[in-house]
DNA sequence: TCATCCCCGTTATGTAATAACATAATTCAA
DNA sequence: TTGAATTATGTTATTACATAACGGGGATGA
């Protein structure tokens, strides 16, 4: 995690454990199952990747991660990416080219983060979209989706 | 606009004509002015670029169109880009990788767009942000900023 | 008028994402 | 169970987006 903007340690944070994953790897497979989608081998491996991952992680750090002995081809991982997406199990942070895991699989294709200039790390909020939805009703804008992004400090790097 | 995932006309718009985008020039450097902060030529270009633009324009547009008889060099652009948007004037659109002019100079760098799928317009809109301030209080993150992208299709495109 | 700061021009490179086409695996109906 | 259709992957190459680094020049202020 190089953002540094500040000399304190960033590690106050928790992965998942590989039990936590694995949990979350079955999760999803039983997602896809009952979509009738594939949760193949890339994917899997991609979302693994994900998951294990502290934070908002870049598409290149997971095509130099896919394989133990070297970097995966750009597509096999964008491919996975954007199915993973479609499937809700993760997000894309558009102000950080990067993507995470999903927590919360209600509200789908629609998310707000609270992303931390200063460690990396972001919190999915669910938002009552009210607001927006109101002002797209005046304009006769149809939302598809919506993503928020609030960029600042978080509690720890304050 | 080659936005066509349609085919109907996308001419439902209308830029601003050469007396609006004066207005709008004068108005910045008057705010530059005001600033302290100078208003040099490439930046005074580069926005009337974008005001000159209807809807989201990508930095490798403006870097084509940027001298007459051929294109800028991505570093010009980009820093007047960046400046620009520091000062207000205009937004970045993460979600597209692109940039538009700042209607509404009341609520600093924070911004809420509809952005139509179909036709590429965006519209700003002014939005209280109060369940997602509330929402990072109760988080005790610090928002320094707030990026609201909302994806759909506007009423024209309907 | 000298020092400093800010900005610009330029070259080069780094980073992010996709186009295009070939091959393989899966599904499903005949 | 075979073959056609579909879906996914592998691979090469390219395109799109963005910044690092350095040198020079003009404004600003001591």
């Amino acid at each position: 995690m190089t953002h540094a903007a500040c000399d304190h340690d960033h590690h106050h944070d928790h992965a998942l454990d590989s039990n936590g994953i694995e949990a979350r790897l079955a999760e999803a497979q039983a997602l896809c199952l009952a979509a009738g989608e594939r949760m193949t081998a890339p994917r899997l491996r991609t979302l693994e990747l994900v998951l294990a991952h502290n934070g908002p992680i870049k598409a290149y750090d997971l095509i130099d991660r896919f394989h133990p002995e070297g970097a995966a081809k750009p597509p096999t991982v964008y491919r996975s990416l954007s199915f993973l997406e479609q499937m809700g199990l993760i997000h894309r942070i558009e102000s950080l080219n990067a993507f995470v895991a999903c927590h919360d699989h209600t509200e789908s294709h629609s998310a707000a983060f609270l992303l931390c200039e200063c460690c990396g790390k972001s919190e999915e909020v669910a938002l009552n979209l009210s607001s927006i939805t109101q002002k797209a009703l005046e304009s006769d804008f149809k939302v598809e989706r919506v993503t928020i992004e609030a960029k600042g400090r978080c509690k720890a790097c304050r």
